[in-house]
DNA sequence: CACTATTATGAGCAAAGGTTCAGTTCTTGC
DNA sequence: GCAAGAACTGAACCTTTGCTCATAATAGTG
């Protein structure tokens, strides 16, 4: 067990090609080990084993355990966050349906890129990391800033508590989807997208 | 960490009232624990300690860690199996919106009740202990049944493709009414009740 | 009170697994 | 080709923690 009060930073920073290429191989290996066993099963001795490199080796780029699910899951928000850049400055004078069906169609996509079994693992440990609370956190008040704003100024929405809407907009979009996309039995995409946006539609414009 | 292999029933049974106060007093301690800690963290001792008593009594009622949590879930399960048995038979010719307002009043009422964050933990721990998630299951099944039926056969309902409707209305209300009232800073409880009745009753009615 | 069954105790065992570090091998620049 | 630094190795250490068991205390019974 980790204690938390080590930086979540590598300990080293690579010079040579091999050192960058070990880096990249340990954590891909921890992609697939934290997906397949879980967070407390997945050994840092069977990531190492997994990537074909030494322990040793491994605490040489990232200090700690906790550090490796730390990279993975900045590296999920990175692309998420440039995600939902784009949609703030997007064109908002087409209709709103078009707008949600983008906003929905983005995140299915999302899910569908990632491991969901790795993305649950890594927002269930979140919590437990400060560090990345705040971010997680930080990318959470964004969305829905940029969404409590479109919903006050466009003209089809009629919905009047824009601040309670906005919350069920955005959290319905992102847990529905993990989960019906992360199931054993997942629903169809489309499917999917298309009752959701029919749902959310209807309740911002009628 | 355990192994999951033996049974999760208690190894002894309680004949004098004092024994069966003390599974209690250990029960809620877990409880406390689990919520405060998390599960990884919650440790055996630190139970008995908040219990009162010694380590060697929770062992001589729990047969392990796991049975503990195990015993706390199965004790909300059996609350929320109760409930939905009552709607499965309620009254279907009231209007759409007031059947949609009773399914989610009552799953809001059942998380203010229970802690949310021992929920979200026994949520989480459930996939790891098969004999909680068939329960977990099935309970789930039974709620999209008793859904489906509904969309199926009410008058006001205008949904076309009820397999999906279902799903996501079932897991839409869980989810949402679970990360809303569990937040930091929670929604209102009516506000909450009111907007999510709104999307539902738009989306299955209109 | 005596005798048995039940319940409670807690020091310590054993396994797991995160992490270290002294030593080895490889790369690079001259 | 040869330092010198960078990268890599893996056996072993050490903490944590679930759990056992020999012993003690308490309750029930006649």
């Amino acid at each position: 067990m980790t204690h938390g009060k080590q930086p979540l930073q590598p300990r080293k920073q690579p010079r040579q090609v091999r050192a960058e290429l070990t880096r990249q191989r340990i954590l891909t290996a921890a992609a697939h080990v934290f997906t397949e066993h879980g967070y407390a099963a997945g050994t840092t001795n069977r990531i190492a084993e997994r990537a074909g490199v030494s322990i040793g080796s491994l605490y040489q780029y990232y200090p700690n355990k906790d550090a490796l699910l730390a990279e993975l899951l900045v590296r999920h928000l990175d692309i998420g966050i440039a995600a939902t850049e784009e949609h703030r400055w997007k064109d908002r004078s087409e209709p709103a349906e078009e707008l949600i069906r983008g906003f929905v169609r983005t995140t299915i996509e999302s899910h569908l890129h990632d491991d969901p079994r790795l993305l649950r693992i890594m927002l269930e440990q979140a919590p437990l990391l400060p560090e990345l609370l705040e971010k997680v956190n930080h990318h959470e008040r964004v969305l829905l800033e940029t969404t409590k704003d479109l919903l006050d100024q466009h003209p089809d929405i009629r919905v009047t508590d824009t601040d309670t809407a906005s919350r069920l907009v955005v959290n319905t979009v992102e847990l529905v989807v993990h989960r019906l996309i992360a199931e054993p039995d997942p629903v169809d995409a489309t499917r999917l997208e298309n009752e959701l946006v029919a749902m959310l539609t209807r309740y911002l414009t009628c």
